[in-house]
DNA sequence: AATGAATGAGCTTTCATTCAT
DNA sequence: CATGAATGAAAGCTCATTCAT
């Protein structure tokens, strides 16, 4: 192997033809099994929910046995869990991803608050989104450190972050809410709406873009109406 | 049954003892001894979900059989049913007894929403209301339909009142929104709001009325502020 | 039935034709079934011991369902209990059943410690006796409060018995050893002897009532030498 | 390999890489780990007992994988089987570290019964000597040849010596039993006694050096009052 | 109508053992 | 030889449901 020394990773190969893997790459081979395992076991619980889905059917659906599945989690609380914390790690990749505040003090709220608020909303009916809310919403009583988790990555760090957004812009004299957290609380929950909780609820099919346009649009109106300054 | 005026009481005894009791009376038996299974029921439902909830335990706290149970109820499920139908229409008598819409043409708007959004809010985080939203939500997926019942028994009905209230209180000249059921959905929005939602997920404890009465505040003033003719 | 005044129990036949069985006779219906299953689970017990013992060898063999068996026991511990307890229901039946120490002041020591002594391993070669102990102190790590019942019931008892006749017995002049509850202690343990030791090891077959009655025979031999007067 | 008398070690290192050690040294380091093993194993067996130890336990506190454990034994019952004989070894050191015949001609049997009940009785009340009757009792059943190597290697073996003692102790006319391997038996049962039973059965704590010499003192003073010849 | 014994399928979990690397 | 992932059988236990009384 001529570029073994352009190419450090080659070595490793040679490592591998004495049966010897190095570390690093047994665990992320470790990690790939735990993050299918994972996978797999979000389909279940989406399909049947916690307590009706069984380690079996994830074991059967996954094509291995029960017992390895207990080789990488030692229980069905401690697969859900891990679920959770995947699934929420996710939200906080959103959240984290809003636009940065320095554009506060342009002008433009109704644009930013629009493109947050259908980002918001569009991730909201995301299928993974929703059926994670109905999952810890159904064992908010069981597991209450569970939705605490949930809380925190997703719906509690994105009121903090457009509460630093609203700041800014009251500040800069573009709007006049009395209490800023209060504001952005009022922001979203108007954007979650009805048409959310009726989707929640599986009263009616996933609303297209169109729908959360508009609703969304209606929220930024409503707002602004409010707490807008002419 | 001549001595029946003399003893109505005697009557029933005399039933019993041949076994046949007027078909009406054994219905309402029959009816008061459902409820007292669903009541008993609700509790179990309530500390455990459904899943967890044995219909062991539910006997054994109504002090009867099992068997008892399903001479009343074919199934666990048909039992669950019975009680998301019985929660639901306590929702219902709430819904039919919101104000008056004649009360639109009157003046005090902000007098009539703060009042509604309190009394739906303040029912919303009973703590009857906030196990069955969870219930329903936990088994949407495998029972769509009682979604159904459960939307249009409760915040289904309070927006279609609301709607017709605002529609009122619009051509009084009061208010102007562009859209009334889309204002009344809005409006319960933001009564619902992140207090409800946290509460929801187990992560504050119940609402007091203060903060109830804080939460609709500023949802009337928002509103009003946006759609409010001054 | 005219002879139903001489024998009340003749008007539980007519509770029976209610389709109402007396509660008692329920009660005895359920005893019944309950030793008939310690009876099945001791020798599960014998053949396997308790860890190695299987719940559903148990119910098989019972020609029932484990369902059943946690119908009356509500666990495999609990069932284990139960069958210590009934084991030492009936050490206790023999310790009882010693001769009467009013026979103490009577002259022929020899005679009641032989009769003693042969009974006392006489019980012990039983392989209800040998196995209870075997699964007594197999199991003694894990569970010493099974350990307790079982010597209070069977060698405890014994012991504290033959005490006091040895008291007795002292006390008309016939031997005289230092320490009376020590003597008893010594001569169960000579009864007991290396022949018990071997048989419970499973190294032996059953000791013949001939071995018996030898060993005892020599165990009575060195007490009377060591402790008697002549 | 020239430079090998100058670096002895290096001889070793050498072999190593070609994978080739002297026959004799690869099986003395097999030897060594097999009894690693087989320590560990017992440490478990001890706290847990047979059935409830498990592989992967005893591979955990051993450090290593269960494969390896697979390596040196093929089964758990081969490693359990090892550990008995191991430890049935020691019983054998044990006894053949009795004190020498040849002082049978003196006159102090006394001085002698004590010093062997005590040190027989000492050692029966080690924990690990319980422990072994302990596992050795559980599994009598269904593995009566363990039960067979135990005996021979302890208390079987200890009558035999103890037996030879006494017949030259009779021959020089110090005692003056009928049954000289009889007494043997009768000794050794009189000084395991009920302090011995109490333990094996957890039901008292691990008796004292005191308790210990009090109990062989009076299983001494019997045995001679019974025996002996003033 | 009421009872409660009986059932059997199914649950989560554990474990001795095997095998590719 | 060491490793540890994988397996599958079996364990203890639960529960909705049925049925004879």
């Amino acid at each position: 192997m001529a570029d073994a020394k352009l190419d450090p990773e080659g070595e490793v190969g040679a490592a591998e033809l004495k049966g010897k893997l190095p570390k690093a790459r047994l665990d992320a081979r470790r990690d790939a099994k735990r993050e299918a395992i994972v996978d797999v076991a979000r389909q279940v619980f989406f399909e049947e929910g916690y307590a009706a889905a069984s380690m079996s059917s994830i074991a059967a659906r996954l094509g291995g046995s029960k017992g390895t599945l207990y080789n990488y989690f030692k229980s069905k609380e401690a697969l859900f869990e891990a679920y959770i914390e995947h699934a929420c790690g996710q939200w906080r990749a959103w959240v984290f991803d809003l636009p940065d505040d320095d554009a506060a003090g342009g002008a433009d709220i109704e644009a930013v608050l629009t493109d947050l608020g259908e980002r918001f909303l569009g991730h909201l009916v995301t299928e993974s989104a929703i059926r994670l809310l109905q999952l810890v919403i159904a064992e908010a009583q069981r597991a209450p450190e569970l939705a605490h988790i949930f809380y925190d990555a997703g719906p509690g760090g994105g009121i903090a972050r457009l509460t630093a957004y609203l700041e800014a812009a009251k500040a800069a004299g573009h709007i006049d809410p009395p209490d800023c957290r209060m504001a952005a609380q009022q922001f979203l929950s108007l954007c979650r709406g009805h048409l959310y909780f009726r989707y929640s609820l599986n009263l009616i099919p996933r609303p297209t873009p169109a729908e959360i346009k508009a609703e969304v649009g209606r929220a930024v109106a409503l707002f602004l109406g409010g707490y807008g300054r002419p």
